[in-house]
DNA sequence: CAGTATCCAGTTGGATACTG
DNA sequence: CAGTATCCAACTGGATACTG
């Protein structure tokens, strides 16, 4: 009888349903806003179908996730219950920038990266018509078809390619992906990377001049960090 | 490489830490005030002092406890780290309060309970000199010689007998361990604990009278509760 | 699209006993 | 008191392939 503490603390009785191993990153992607199976794994790609499928299952079981057949399609939303945990997976977020720094290579995943930058693009800072970003990543760990990425912004959307689409670029980022990140969760601001030369636009001047506009950080950026007592 | 999800989000960075099973109840006991690794264990008698004593080498190797030799004795403290976690730790408990109802038979420990309820004896309401409190468990599932719990109350210090400590017994609680739990957990009150007959009070008459402010409950029992929907 | 099915290697952690 | 040591059954979850 694992994930069962023998205890009626609410505490331990609140972890025997979130402590599993991915349950609160499925969660998260639940109030990101992603309702459907195959939305959500690509918030938590390392996580295996059947293993998506069945914490699922245990939430519903929980009571913290509705499922809803919308004619073929199935959704998810978070019940009442689940939209309760915001709070607490926002602050576990805010404790987890303050005191985890550390980042390993294997948590520099570019396809995550792009994927959260699309959904943070302002629509409303980018130009009318057609803007096209390119992301060139100069990490050698990563695979060289993992390199150049781009973003397709148009009126409505954002689309992220690993591939040339074929359109005028406005402005190309020039960095490495651990930099990019460490702007993305605020840990740098735009003004030091540019500076330090981590990162260099390239392209039109108007875009060069609007990107940090246009792409918007985490949410979380703005966490204050705990001031160092030394090093 | 388990416990690893390769993702930059700092949620993810932040359950890499905390998700194993049992981590967030050392932390719990530790917010509690246990120093020592046997008095830890107390808080968490299911979990072996193997994997305890795992857990906290984890966790001091993430920064969120300290160890120290104090002389030849061991202690273990929350860092700031640890301590930035107390909110997140007392709001799950306030969720699992709220939303998780059920608690299975496996839940229901009379000795967590009782160390519980006696670190949360009011000592100024108690009267001066040995006050005496027992509970009788009408449980039919508990151990015959787990039934019978007493309360040795004095002037500094509370100690809980599994045994008759032979000292004048000022009131006695007959109840159910679910009910005592119920109790506790503010899942129901004294009036209505009382009313129901679930629990009933014998002895002294000042002493039943003044039980209710001796004991105090979990301090999440205030706790709101959600609105019910239906049923 | 939304999952199931299957398989299996690896790890976890429970039980128990023991030590400085 | 504060842990280690050892053992092993059970379970987890990764990989892969497949289905309605």
């Amino acid at each position: 009888m694992p994930t069962m503490y023998g205890q009626f603390c609410p505490v331990a009785k609140a972890m025997e349903v979130l402590d599993e191993r991915w349950t609160l990153l499925v969660i998260r992607e639940l109030m990101m806003g992603s309702r459907h199976f195959n939305a959500i794994r690509r918030g938590v790609p390392r996580m295996s179908p059947a293993l998506l499928s069945k914490r699922l299952q245990m939430l519903v079981r929980a009571g913290v996730v509705e499922r809803h057949r919308d004619g073929n399609r199935v959704t998810y939303h978070l019940t009442e219950s689940g939209r309760e945990l915001e709070p607490i997976v926002l602050s576990l977020g805010r404790w987890g920038l303050r005191w985890i720094h550390q980042l390993g290579e294997e948590d520099l995943d570019p396809h995550l990266l792009l994927w959260d930058v699309h959904r943070n693009i302002d629509l409303e800072a980018v130009p009318d018509g057609r803007t096209v970003i390119q992301f060139r990543f100069s990490d050698d760990v990563i695979a060289p078809n993992a390199r150049n990425w781009w973003l397709v912004i148009t009126a409505d959307a954002v689309d992220v390619c690993d591939f040339d689409p074929g359109h005028h670029v406005a402005v190309t980022v020039q960095t490495t992906l651990r930099t990019l990140i460490r702007l993305w969760r605020g840990d740098i601001g735009w003004p030091e990377a540019l500076r330090s030369g981590d990162l260099a636009l390239t392209g039109e001047t108007y875009a060069q001049r609007a990107l940090p506009r246009w792409l918007k950080l985490s949410s979380l950026a703005p966490t204050p960090r705990p001031m160092l007592t030394s090093a």
